[in-house]
DNA sequence: ATGAAAGCGCTAACAA
DNA sequence: TTGTTAGCGCTTTCAT
């Protein structure tokens, strides 16, 4: 009668371990598939049986464990992949997906990635958690690599703009984000811009093979870089990008050292609002403002409409982003096959953070 | 020979499930418990036995299943409750403890919660994925609850300054720290201070019983309201509390009412820097300026120390106390038995949004 | 409608 | 040093 390991604990006041599904099942004087069925809402359980399981669970409190079913089935986890935790953008994008998973019985175990090689060990370290389905924010591995493991396990990528059977996409429009951005420079009379992107941007997808380079275009900051450059060279002016750290005072003294050059650009486009920030912070420190030089940004973070900040930039909502991402998992994991990619629109957000050119070479001095 | 279940599934091209340590221990013709023995390091394998499982463990690429790892022991997992996920200063918590965990075992689950008295089951939630360790920010549950829970797994309770024998606590000093606050604004001379604060500030605690209320003081926002309350009445002035949600653009609607009415404070001290930031906005939007109404925060959050913020604050590492916290869920987990309650400096970082208070009736009008 | 029993993949005694 | 075996707590056929 007695489940074989269980013992008469009896005897010694044992520390009272939690209670398990046996034991609620002895209380209750039935089986343990009964209460299985009970805990589950499973077909085929009579009023009374379930109001003495009910019984017997509330009195020894007991709790389902979570590992115990994850070995049969799913383990009602789902795991995010962010590189930069720093990055609000980044944040809020898992804002999102926490905010969506509210109501459902799905977790999130969040994998920080320390540094752009490491990122297949922290999406790695989530398959072996089991998790139900991967979320990945613009991983830095190459489309093989991800291939291989949305065969395993569900995956959506927000970010890059793969095409993908295996897995589904969530990104913004980067093209046309960056369009919108030049014009509005252009039409405001910059000629001096400079780029201000991410050291990474350039070998931003850890390669399987050679071929793989190619397709490297697809991540988001390496298509606003593209788009930018096009766009200079259509109007017949010379790029210049500038890469720095992802961080906000990286990117601070990086545009700091821009500056105080002997011919400084009068705008500054930055791949993201961090590194806007960072350049907004090195503007006013050198007592500038925007008449001085314009900022732009890109992700409309929060701070990015506060009135003392008032920053430029294009909105991406990262909740919306990450909210679209779990549903698409969600839906995955439902059953769907065939992969789905989204374009998320974007619209750039015209703020105080830019000012027409100034004029230059009007006056001496 | 084959381990029973597993059938001779040669025949058809069946889907290639995963592998288990039973394949690779056939794989390398040797025991499952030879196989287990590698993977963690134990004591007790031969070189060659060492390099054939290996071998086969590569070729299967087989990875270790977490969740039936947890099934005997620790699952590795820690978990972070937290209030609110818009809030930054709440979120560098997080980050400095993603950090920590960096080169562990350990990955993080974060379980948000939707509204306070959402907050027990999002710690129960934690639980049923028996984590092995919980951290938990502000939690507005009552401390006979803390206890029964950190009775059956480590818990540290990150801003509250509750003295448990169960549980550790990581706190800034909330008094010291609101004390400098209202010395550096009474010194510029203010005295309509207003108190911005978080709507349940009252209601932080949820009570077991009624004498639960009197621990309530230990609660950060409490305590700041109470220490600003205190200080007020020592100087002969009326306090003036004015509760908000939580959230930075209600803060700005509550603090435009504020301004708008016919004796608008000289200065507001709002109990956090979310809070600070949207009276800044609101501050900003009234045409205002420091020299009108001075803004204090308190978190000292990476905007703050922004050129075109510079909003005065009180300096308390989320990181430090986010990574503080792993560290002792760490010990407990390594068999630390008596409690510990950490009490972080906090430093007041006097900037811009604060000015002397304007005068008065100098002028008609 | 209910229960018996066989696993899920792994670890940890205990033998050999 | 290596292998055997008994579970960990739960779900799930398959009988009854």
């Amino acid at each position: 009668m007695v489940h074989p390991g269980h013992g008469d604990s009896t005897s010694l006041g044992a520390a009272p371990r939690n209670a398990t599904i046996q034991d609620v099942a002895d209380a209750a004087g039935v089986s343990r598939a009964a209460v299985s069925k009970v805990i589950r809402n499973a077909y085929g359980v009579s009023p009374q049986m379930r109001s003495k399981v009910e019984a017997a669970i509330a009195q020894l409190s007991y709790r389902p464990r979570v590992a115990a079913r994850a070995m049969r089935g799913p383990s009602h986890t789902l795991g995010i992949e962010i590189a930069q935790v720093s990055n609000e953008f980044l944040t809020m994008i898992v804002r999102g997906a926490l905010e969506t998973l509210v109501g459902t019985p799905y977790q999130l175990v969040v994998a920080p990635v320390t540094a752009p090689h490491e990122t297949g060990n922290a999406l790695q370290s989530l398959a072996d958690r089991q998790v139900d389905g991967i979320i990945a924010i613009s991983p830095m591995v190459g489309e093989a690599w991800l291939e291989a493991l949305s065969d395993r396990i569900p995956v959506v990528i927000i970010g890059r703009h793969d095409v993908s059977t295996h897995y589904d996409t969530v990104a913004g429009a980067d093209r046309s984000g960056t369009d919108q951005v030049m014009a509005h420079l252009f039409d405001l009379g910059h000629s001096r811009i400079t780029h201000l992107t991410i050291d990474n941007a350039r070998e931003h997808i850890l390669v399987d093979d050679p071929t793989d380079w190619q397709r490297s275009g697809r991540e988001p900051h390496a298509i606003r870089h593209t788009v930018y450059t096009e766009q200079m060279r259509r109007r017949g002016l010379e790029p210049e990008v500038l890469y720095t750290g992802g961080d906000e005072l990286e990117a601070q003294s990086s545009a700091a050292e821009l500056l105080a050059r002997r011919e400084p650009p009068t705008a500054i486009f930055a791949g993201n609002d961090t590194l806007a920030m960072g350049a907004l912070r090195a503007v006013a420190e050198a007592g500038l403002g925007p008449a001085d030089v314009s900022v732009v940004g890109y992700d409309d973070i929060t701070m990015a409409s506060h009135p003392l900040v008032s920053l430029t930039s294009v909105d991406q909502s990262g909740t919306r982003i990450g909210a679209e991402a779990v549903r698409l998992l969600l839906e995955r994991i439902a059953g769907r096959t065939e992969s789905v990619q989204v374009e998320e629109q974007v619209h750039l957000r015209v703020r105080g953070s830019t000012a027409p050119a100034p004029h230059r070479g009007t006056t001496t001095e």
